[in-house]
DNA sequence: CGTGTAAGGAATTCTGACACG
DNA sequence: CGTGTAAGGAATTCTGACACG
């Protein structure tokens, strides 16, 4: 039953430092999109940890950013695209955790 | 043929202290295997990177080690494993030509 | 053989601030 | 607003060794 945990893409495991090599964005950007509320990393103890999923995230984010959009308006459209995929139903990985 | 990059599975990006989480390994005991050759993790300067992969090879070998199989066996069997899943995998790519 | 631990150093990450703008 | 940087500290990781066996 948990043997079958392909949730890899949401698993937050990665630290800051290879989310920047993953992404090329610095780390004070990383840190700063966190502070926008555009992504959330997990914290085990003080050190933040990323999934996959944010580290493409962050890439989308790095695009929008590239073509002059505010952090403010890109999160108004991850909010949006969130909620798009909650009405096709491609949410249940975020939320599927057997157990 | 698309490339679908989504072997997350693959990707050497966990430090050495969450995989010691996942596992439930000590960090002495993950790096007394890749000593034994069991596990083979990369490097980012100096430190171990992980993948999801490896995470689930040292809880194969954490249930041998308890069940008191020394670790040159257990190089054995994964060997062997490796050789079984390639195996599995032309198998798979020969009947994917024909139908 | 397999694993724990103390030791000292090196690399990583964190926060708050100053800077430019 | 968004991002760079220097600063000092805290947490992480590394290696080689001693210990038990």
């Amino acid at each position: 039953m948990e043997r079958k945990d392909d949730a890899y893409k949401f698993k937050k495991v990665i630290s800051i430092g290879v989310v920047s090599e993953l992404t090329g964005l610095s780390q004070r950007q990383i840190r700063y999109y966190e502070e926008r509320k555009l992504i959330f990393p997990d914290r085990s103890k003080g050190t933040r940890k990323y999934s996959f999923d944010d580290v493409e995230r962050l890439m989308d984010i790095a695009d929008k950013r590239e073509e002059g959009v505010p952090t403010q308006e890109i999160r108004r459209e991850l909010t949006k695209e969130l909620r798009e995929k909650m009405l096709k139903g491609q949410m249940n990985a975020h939320f599927r955790f057997r157990g």
